[in-house]
DNA sequence: TTGTAAGCGTTATCAC
DNA sequence: GTGATAACGCTTACAA
């Protein structure tokens, strides 16, 4: 070990082999098995990595190759169970192709959203994943992006230029909302999320479609409540609910909400499904751990995020990214739904 | 723009105000206001950074300066609820103090967290939390790291010589059994973690000192299920449970799996607490949520996270880290746990 | 007040 | 088969 430098570094695994640093990096090199040198010294230089325990500066080599086999994920918050398993998703896709993974929590705030994504384009990250997110939160970035040639893709989000990975939540909705039909409901109440949200403005618009088609009459705004995705605001979005008009089944746009109408119900003393039918969205892990069982929607997340990985991975190989991938999503039929009791 | 380079550069910002890279250097620098020089000059600069939309390349920053501004966070895994607001609590710590973070998923498995330590040090970051993982998940790591003097904090471990945060996991079970025991509870049994988490060893030994303690014979391992932190495990250990010796009561060593028993009693038509109580540890958010609500230990991950991050702050600043953080858990009471029917 | 140049730790292009 | 050396994009003495 040198004395005066803080770390190891080329040279000082050269001096230790008692060759030149083009012969260390040759060692190190991908292509190592190919290039020819005597095996006398390739065996010298491992022997000094070793014993110094050497790690090549990845830093260093990025600024080089001017890639840095990082990229960002931006999403709202990761302790929404939404997106663990999209993080798993892209991460697991990221490291089985040597790309490291920095996250970045926004809370869906306009001001940290712009932060992080300056950090990012400043750390020279390859790409960027934006999951989830309000439309407006990517003010003029375009430009930067396209200056540091940042690739960009997002998921769970439509009607943009840009690369994407979405789901069909307008039809999505549309079935689960024919399968209340379906069961005789004709009351049915919808808990949406927030509406500068896409999603939850395309699970809502799916829910009215098949009510219209099926000429039942949209009951107005007031069998429509806005929660912002957690158990809380379902809660509560249900008990005013309760207040209104009866209603025999409750469609909510996400799970954690659908799990907040639960609390609501069993708390006014109604049963599900005997009293209301509930249906949720997402297929949450604990949507099949509650009792009754829960009713819902399943979305791909973790296949999601992979295919995100996956879509920036071909872009960094010169694909476009045009053509948007789409995700199959699935109603998951569990113990939270019945027809309507007699009269209600 | 400069025709035949990737990026912009601060080569190119310099030539477009028509100054040397030196003086764009200053203008960024952090000390930027106390630098003298011509008010023309500087507005000439920050003109041309607009108009190119430059940003200066932080791997070139880090390469000189020695250090990245970016730290590693490794656990297990991000799908398990424990984790979320951990990585919060880091991240909004680390992105106040202008850190970033790269977040690594082992699954507890040697080979990946080998391999993500390895990046990490290779990327020279200038930190790492290591979260969660078995005790023996660092094979000789702490020569390497010592080395590119990469800072080290463990949370929610003990007994190590890291510098750690941790959760007196012994005194919290102690503490819910006594609870269990002061309700009437005699026959009670435990749905522990894997024994080679330390966590989920300290939560049993607690319960078993307060079994002893209070005299009650410990009876035994029929009383005693091993499961892995999930809700299907939860819910098998407790289907288990029923088999043997009629149980009052169930202290679980995390929330998931109790909320895996509440479906197995509810499958096995006992009820919650009428004919069986159960105490949770951690209270995730679905803990006050699930009916009825349920009785926990409160573990403030959230908090921990920031306590982690801190920490590694401190050390940057040169402290040692020798004084492990102790964080406090408290019991929740909540509607799970009553009195044992009588005659159970 | 501003410019020149060395150097951070690599890889890649030439020589030898 | 191996060694100099010029980049990569920046910061920071030291000169001017």
């Amino acid at each position: 070990m040198s004395r005066n430098k803080a770390t190891v570094s080329i040279r000082d695994v050269a001096a230790a082999a008692g060759v030149s640093i083009a012969t260390v990096s040759r060692v190190l090199s991908p292509a190592s098995a190919e290039i020819r040198m005597r095996q006398e010294t390739r065996d010298r230089v491992v022997r000094a990595i070793e014993d110094l325990g050497y790690r090549p500066n990845d830093l260093a080599r990025a600024l080089l190759q001017q890639r840095t086999s990082a990229i960002g994920l931006v999403l709202p918050d990761i302790s929404n169970p939404y997106y663990p398993p999209l993080v798993r998703g892209v991460e697991d896709v990221a490291s089985a192709h040597g790309y490291r993974v920095v996250l970045c929590n926004t809370d869906r705030e306009p001001d940290k959203t712009a932060a992080y994504l300056d950090t990012l384009v400043k750390t020279r990250v390859d790409g960027v994943i934006v999951a989830g997110g309000s439309l407006a939160d990517l003010p003029g970035r375009e430009l930067v992006f396209e200056t540091y040639r940042t690739k960009l893709v997002m998921v769970g989000r439509h009607g943009l230029t840009q690369p994407s990975v979405q789901v069909d939540n307008v039809a999505a909705t549309r079935v689960a909302t024919e399968y209340l039909l379906g069961l005789g409901h004709r009351r049915i109440a919808f808990v949406g999320g927030p509406m500068d949200s896409s999603t939850a403005q395309d699970r809502l618009i799916g829910h009215q479609q098949a009510l219209r088609k099926a000429g039942v009459p949209d009951s107005g705004q007031d069998a429509v409540r806005v929660g912002d995705f957690d158990e809380r605001s379902g809660y509560e979005a249900t008990r005013s609910l309760l207040d209104g008009e009866a209603r025999t089944a409750v469609l909510c746009a996400n799970d954690r909400m659908a799990l907040g109408a639960y609390a609501a119900l069993a708390d006014a003393g109604l049963s599900v499904p005997g009293d209301v039918s509930v249906v949720g969205f997402d297929d949450v892990p604990m949507a099949s751990f509650v009792r009754p069982t829960l009713t819902t929607i399943a979305v791909p997340t973790y296949e999601m995020g992979q295919a995100a990985m996956r879509l920036l991975l071909e872009m960094f190989n010169g694909a476009s990214g045009n053509e948007p991938v789409l995700m199959p999503t699935r109603l998951v039929v569990r113990g939270s739904c019945a027809p309507p009791a007699a009269g209600g």
